[in-house]
DNA sequence: CTCTTCACG
DNA sequence: ACGTACGTGAAGAGC
């Protein structure tokens, strides 16, 4: 037998493109051109031929007017036109399948369907091949036969119909669809059946009656006003059979052999896939293409260098966590020349450079690979990566993505690392940075944000290089003791658990967890999450505390478990040869200006909960103390003073307890009558305000009606007019620019606000509400730290900033030291600027990270 | 690799 | 009628 793939071309490209256009960002390449509809097309071509590997394969395309339009005028009447962004990308899906050796059908005036039924037929008649049909289109379904099975595409994966599965699932013959089109119709092509009748019932009168002509044969034993309806509609029944039969005899000038799937991994397909940036995939090509070369000196000595005012750097690492990485080389560029600097020269030939200007791609992981061998390299003039990431180009940890879309052709780093000489790559690197550096400035410029890249993100790398190096230690005595402790305590309460419920099971595992709950102890709020699996989450499991001794012991075990994985037993795997842990702070990753803490995050450490809390203690100096600051309320100072709202303004100039104040106002009572559910109440209200509030989500939240959230946001509204009107307007200036700013022009592209779907528009108002308010705060911290930074310096501490978790910045301190650094931070950040509203900080010593505070 | 859950501001 | 608060990272389960 030789196996016949037959696809459907249309069908996949619809799929793909409403499967990721509702999301928000329809996905584009650099230049504008939007992809996401041919991404999700190669990635299922690429699944077929893996999964099918097929000998035959074609793909249908519709084209051009259908003959049905000319026997029943409204065939797709009503149907939305294709957008104009699929519509676009329908005719490189076809360029990608010739690239891949992968036959494409069309013909006017016949859709896909009819294609893919001619073949069909062929397969049925010819007793060397059988078929599969691969779509989600269930009119396909009417072409199984003993030789045809279809795949019939589903949200998540599949299901395979043959002839047997049909008929077993639908007890009715494959064929007998379009009887069901004619009775049931199909509103999404406009084809009206039968009034009253669907699915259901139009299957059951087939399965008695076999087709729709077998039901007006029969037509007086129907009975009532299935009767009435059915003589109704007698022409349109007949009709809608007739458009909805796929046509089997289109004209097609070709046999299976001029079919044939011939793999193809060539040249043409690369192409495409770096026109479209679809990087990911151009991996999987197995045939390499020339890279794009460059003249270099390999140098021998530092002074083969030529002098210049100005070089670009670029420094490659063992491995993409720099603190465990090592040097494998670096190249330099000038505007004549390129050099190749072999890890042993490194250090002389930065000595030669040190101060001249310098260009680099990642500064901070540069400053610490350097200190890691005791060079102190100075603080570079420019950072391409910084520069990408504020112009919102999507700056990867690998400049090969810049590259790649920029004209060249250079290999990832993962792929790099495994080469043997990757000195000219490295080469094209360093004369990429000095290439485009002025091209960036001046978009910096454009842009202005000039300033925040040159006073606010530049200078931060390098502060941000010196925490990470220094590290924080840790006494891993305490977390082996915590997690013994706690481990015991879990295989208590597994055996509890397991006793309560009857049976073992893996109490980690949401699905399980869900049946014994929901169906075992038939316990009630068993809500099914979208994937029809029960949802168990916290929220879920406190509604069902003391309807079942099991639930508390599972909160604590998911408590304990949870502690001991990401942090008893995670953070240990982490202490380096030096007893610190060092993370990496990602300084071009959140769309806020936010910087974010990874391997490990050294952001989430628990501080809610007492028990989480004392993994705090673990934490401890290398000096004396821990010293730890953190800013009161700024965010809501940041609202206070972009919304110019002089009751919050008065408010905090009098520093008055907030949340306080603001339920005292809302409830019209003294401030000292507040109750401490009344304070809780107005601060959830004022978090709701900083995040884009719905009245919905305020009384998830609050766990009151809906009404009353939403007294609470009109009454605070009320109260602070000058909020409302904030919100009003960024949200307008949003809709009119499709951006938003911070105070210090940090720019947030929002494309969500362009988007069909009104719950994703709806977030992007959201998105410009808060992120002025996260992203203004979050420079604000980061200027604070530079102006830390700089004061330690001019008074030679010691001391050193190791953490900075959003608000707060941890610091340790030498006892000599400790009343200068507490003044010297308090002061920075306090008076890094100058708002309508004064800004608070908070701070205290500690023997440990949990005692500061 | 995606989903769910839960840790933080 | 829909689904519902912003920004993150890590671990385990299960496909």
């Amino acid at each position: 037998m030789k196996k016949v793939i037959l696809v459907d071309g249309n069908n996949l490209m619809f799929r793909s493109y409403y499967a990721t256009a509702y999301n928000g960002n329809t996905m584009k390449n650099s230049k504008g051109f939007p992809t996401n509809a041919l991404y999700g097309f190669v990635r299922m071509m690429n699944t077929i031929i893996s999964e099918e590997n097929p000998s035959y394969i074609a793909v249908a395309f519709d084209i051009g007017t259908n003959f049905r339009h000319e026997k029943y005028d409204a065939y797709k009447a009503g149907r939305i036109a294709m957008p104009d962004e699929l519509k676009m990308q329908m005719p490189i899906a076809r360029q990608i399948l010739t690239a891949m050796g992968i036959k494409y059908l069309e013909l006017e005036p016949y859709e896909a369907d009819d294609i893919i039924g001619t073949l069909a037929k062929w397969a049925d008649q010819d007793p060397e091949y059988d078929a599969t049909i691969i779509s989600s289109d269930k009119d396909l379904l009417q072409l199984i036969s003993d030789v045809v099975e279809v795949k019939l595409l589903k949200q998540k994966g599949h299901i395979r119909y043959n002839k047997a599965s049909f008929k077993e699932e639908w007890g009715i013959e494959p064929i007998r669809i379009i009887d069901l089109k004619g009775l049931a119709g199909d509103s999404s092509d406009n084809i009206p059946g039968v009034k009253g009748i669907g699915d259901k019932t139009a299957l059951t009168l087939l399965q008695k009656y076999d087709s729709v002509e077998g039901i007006y044969d029969h037509i007086e034993e129907i009975k009532g006003k299935l009767q009435e309806k059915l003589l109704a509609d007698r022409h349109n029944a007949f009709m809608s059979k007739e458009i909805a039969t796929i046509f089997r005899d289109v004209p097609l000038n070709i046999t299976f052999e001029d079919i044939q799937y011939q793999p193809n991994n060539n040249r043409e397909l690369y192409d495409i896939y770096r026109d479209l940036e679809f990087y990911s995939l151009i991996k999987d090509t197995v045939e390499t293409t020339p890279s794009t070369t460059i003249d270099y000196i390999t140098i021998n000595s530092a002074s083969e260098i030529a002098s210049s005012s100005e070089y670009a750097f670029y420094i490659e690492a063992s491995e993409e966590n720099y603190h465990r990485a090592h040097i494998l080389g670096m190249s330099i560029s000038t505007k004549d020349a390129n050099y190749y600097v072999a890890p042993n020269l490194i250090i002389p030939v930065l000595n030669e450079i040190k101060d001249k200007t310098l260009y680099t791609y990642d500064f901070k992981k540069n400053y610490v690979l350097l200190q890691k061998l005791n060079y102190p390299l100075p603080l570079a003039n420019f950072d391409l990566m910084i520069a990408l990431y504020l112009l919102n180009y999507n700056a990867k940890e690998d400049i090969a993505y810049a590259m790649n879309s920029n004209g060249y052709n250079i290999e990832f780093y993962e792929n790099l690392i495994k080469n043997t000489d990757i000195s000219s790559t490295l080469c094209l690197k360093s004369r990429f940075i000095f290439d485009t550096r002025d091209k960036y400035i001046i978009e910096l410029k454009q842009e202005e944000m000039f300033d925040l890249f040159m006073n606010i993100e530049m200078p931060l790398t390098k502060v941000l290089g010196k925490m990470e190096y220094e590290g924080i230690r840790v006494d891993k005595n305490i977390l082996i003791a915590m997690s013994d402790d706690m481990h015991q305590k879990i295989s208590v309460l597994e055996q509890e658990i397991y006793e309560l419920a009857g049976e073992e099971f893996n109490i980690s595992s949401p699905k399980q967890l869900g049946v014994i709950l929901f169906d075992k102890l038939a316990l009630p709020f068993g809500k099914l999450g979208h994937n029809g699996q029960y949802k168990t989450d916290a929220k879920i499991l406190n509604k069902l505390v003391g309807k079942h001794p099991i639930i508390e012991k599972i909160l604590t075990y998911r408590n304990y478990t949870k502690l001991c994985s990401t942090y008893l037993d995670g953070l240990q795997d982490f202490i380096m040869a030096d007893g610190k842990i060092h993370t990496i702070y990602k300084q071009t990753l959140t769309r806020t200006g936010r910087l974010s803490s990874v391997e490990p995050n050294m952001q989430n450490i628990p501080t809610r909960d007492e028990l989480g809390r004392q993994i705090r203690k673990a934490f401890i100096p290398v000096y004396d103390e821990f010293f730890s600051a953190d800013y009161s309320q700024i965010e809501l100072r940041v609202l206070a003073h972009i919304s110019h709202e002089d009751a919050l303004i008065n408010a905090f100039k009098q520093d008055a307890d907030i949340h306080t104040k603001v339920a005292a106002d809302i409830y019209g009572i003294k401030e000292s009558e507040v109750t401490k559910d009344q304070r809780r109440t107005a601060k959830a209200v004022i978090f709701g305000i900083v995040y884009g509030i719905s009245g919905f989500g305020l009384g998830e939240n609050l766990e009151v009606s809906f009404n009353e959230a939403k007294q609470f946001i009109d009454k605070y509204y009320e109260l602070y007019p000058g909020v409302k009107k904030y919100m009003d307007n960024i949200i307008q200036e949003a809709h009119a620019s499709g951006v938003v700013r911070t105070l210090y022009k940090r720019k947030r592209v929002i494309d969500e606000l362009n988007n069909k779907n009104y719950m994703i528009r709806q977030m992007g108002e959201r998105i410009a509400l808060n992120t002025p308010i996260q992203g203004s705060a979050a420079d604000i911290i980061k200027m604070a730290m530079i102006k830390v930074d700089q004061e330690f310096e001019k008074n030679h501490l010691k001391s050193k900033m190791l953490l900075q978790v959003h608000d707060e910045l941890v610091f340790d301190v030498q006892e000599a030291e400790k009343e200068l650094v507490s003044k010297i931070v308090t002061d920075c950040m306090e008076n890094i600027v100058d708002l309508a509203v004064p800004l608070k900080v908070s701070h205290d010593f500690g023997k440990d990270w949990y005692d500061a505070k």
